[in-house]
DNA sequence: GTAGGGTTAG
């Protein structure tokens, strides 16, 4: 209409803008906002500000960014409230400093900015790290006269919460008492979840006391943290406890709490139970999300049974009306997994049939696959292509590619890949160092071990359990029990708590060796750690008791049975953390 | 009409 001579009026194109906006699509918005800007039409500041908060919530900050410009542009009103969407959808893409600059050249405009500005800005601090810089937003939105409220300091102590830094948020939780800001159950939701994490069951029992004492009901959130965290750490039948007793007091739960109960029957090996129970509910009115049907599908996966998966996805009456890439890498994972080439042919074409794009966790997965069948080249190709399309690939594609690697004595070329990746800035990280350093002491490359070790400690990464895991192994390999249980030492000192799996490890050299005092005495350096011994540790003990016996050694013969009773003892009670 | 929390795949 236009190439032909025709000029489409203000009111017609305001209201293609409108409608596009109505239906929700961003792109065919921006396209005609661009097109009324050519012909010098300025949308209605309504619309604007209506274009600018969708832009921002669908994660296109520059867009959002750029609309706001023109709106400033003409003058209109500089109010936190047309540009706040902005700056939070700055801060929640990893922007922070453009939101910075903005906040900065908004003031100096006159703008008035009001507390959840500030907020935004400690918000994409801290979720980045920028501990330094969150806290110095802190301070300035106490300079410019606003108090941080239970909002701000909720995000901090959510971030920090995300580091496993318990010790400070609960810091944190301590100020906003004496500066009288009271944490609301979002508050306590976020730190129940990380205590679930780090096992810290004590602290959780107090902190659910002072919930109960202030009156603060627990919410759907509440119980998913809970539930959730304990999950997360493979408490399954607490959690799965927990879960039943919230649905049967007749607690208010959500489709959230009810995916993670799916969740836990699919990993009990239940995920036919995790069915029926989602078509009872569903019966009852619950409205089910991808989310349910993707925890389904994955314990139909875990249970081996892929073409069962496969045939509900045809049953499921999905949100959206469509499977997600979730859904389809649900199923493309385990078939690549079990090297399955046919299946991965049939995911693939219905990917494509679906117009659901391949992302980085489905090329992770095609990865492992040509791992898996040996095809190194086609792997190396495909992480080629990946880099060259745009999908970038995350640390845990090169992690899992170096595994493979070198679990197929390719070490030389794991660490080559390692040297030519190795500078993003997000990989490597110290489970990266762990492979690779794990293989290079397999195979006896001390030097690489060395110059592994500098370079992670250049990179100010730490050793972690797994690090001192695989010290540790080679260690009582070549029979240096006494270093290894210096290392287990140097471990403690650092805050590590000792694996299980590292005590067998150091177990079971000392049986090797003949060294049964040494047992009792680790034993008991078990039970100061509060390292419960496992089926294997048992397994181990009872070797050694029975050579003791033969050996004649009555003594240790006495103290191994002590231990190995009061282990079987213990299997037949429930949980201690139950209660 | 602005801002914080939980659940799925590598």
């Amino acid at each position: 209409m236009w190439r032909s001579g025709f000029l489409p009026s203000f009111t017609s194109l305001l209201k293609i803008l409108k409608k596009w906006l109505g239906l929700g699509s961003l792109v065919d918005s921006m396209s005609v906002f661009e097109f009324m800007l050519r012909l010098e039409y300025f949308p209605t500041e309504p619309t604007l500000n209506l274009l600018i908060s969708m832009l921002s919530k669908a994660g296109m900050a520059r867009e959002a960014h750029f609309v706001f410009r023109v709106l400033l542009g003409k003058g209109c009103l500089k109010c936190a409230h047309s540009y706040n969407p902005i700056l939070w959808a700055l801060c929640k893409c990893g922007q922070s400093y453009t939101a910075l600059a903005l906040l900065y050249s908004l003031k100096k405009m006159g703008a008035v900015h009001n507390a959840a500005s500030y907020t935004a800005l400690v918000y994409g601090f801290s979720r980045e790290g920028l501990w330094e810089e969150a806290f110095c937003m802190l301070d300035e939105m106490e300079i410019d006269g606003y108090k941080p409220n239970v909002i701000t300091y909720t995000v901090i102590v959510k971030f920090l919460c995300d580091e496993g830094r318990i010790g400070d948020a609960l810091d944190i939780l301590g100020k906003m008492g004496k500066e009288g800001c009271d944490p609301d159950i979002v508050t306590y939701n976020v730190i129940l979840r990380e205590l679930c994490h780090q096992d810290r069951y004590v602290e959780i029992g107090e902190l659910l006391q002072v919930i109960d004492q202030k009156e603060i009901s627990p919410d759907s959130f509440t119980y998913a943290a809970l539930t959730g965290g304990l999950l997360k750490r493979g408490q399954v039948r607490v959690a799965n406890k927990l879960l039943l007793y919230v649905i049967s007091a007749g607690c208010t739960v959500d489709v959230a709490v009810y995916n993670i109960y799916f969740h836990c029957l699919c990993r009990e090996n239940k995920s036919g139970e995790a069915l029926s129970l989602l078509q009872s509910v569903v019966e009852k009115g619950l409205v089910p999300t991808n989310v349910s049907y993707n925890t389904i599908l994955n314990g139909f996966c875990r249970e081996d049974h892929i073409d069962e998966a496969l045939q509900l996805f045809d049953h499921f009456e999905w949100a959206n009306n469509s499977p997600d890439v979730v859904s389809f890498n649900t199923i493309l994972s385990a078939a690549c997994k079990q090297g399955n080439s046919s299946m991965i042919r049939r995911v693939l074409y219905r990917m494509e049939y679906e117009g659901v794009k391949l992302n980085v966790v489905s090329s992770t997965c095609l990865i492992q696959y040509f791992c898996t069948i040996g095809k190194i080249s086609e792997c190396l190709e495909l992480l080629e292509s990946m880099i060259h399309n745009g999908l970038n690939p995350t640390v845990v594609t090169f992690n899992m590619l170096l595994d493979k690697l070198c679990k197929n004595g390719l070490l030389g070329t794991a660490h080559r890949i390692f040297r030519e990746f190795g500078n993003t800035g997000y990989f490597p990280n110290t489970t990266s160092y762990n492979i690779l350093i794990h293989a290079s002491i397999r195979e006896g490359s001390d030097s690489l071990v060395e110059q592994l070790l500098r370079d992670m400690y250049s990179r100010r990464l730490k050793p972690d359990a797994v690090t001192y895991g695989s010290f540790i192994k080679g260690l009582c390999k070549e029979g240096k029990i006494s270093v290894a249980i210096q290392l287990r030492d140097q471990m403690l000192e650092n805050g590590l708590t000792p694996t299980v799996t590292i005590y067998n490890t150091i177990l079971a050299a000392m049986f090797q060796r003949g060294k049964f005092w040494d047992i009792v005495s680790l034993l008991k350096d078990m039970t100061m750690d509060g390292c419960e011994p496992n089926a294997v540790s048992i397994e181990i003990l009872k070797q050694a008791m029975s050579k003791c016996w033969m050996k004649r050694f009555p003594e240790v013969s006495k103290q191994l049975e002590f231990v190995i009773c009061g282990n079987c003892e213990k299997e037949t009670q429930t949980g201690g953390i139950t209660s």
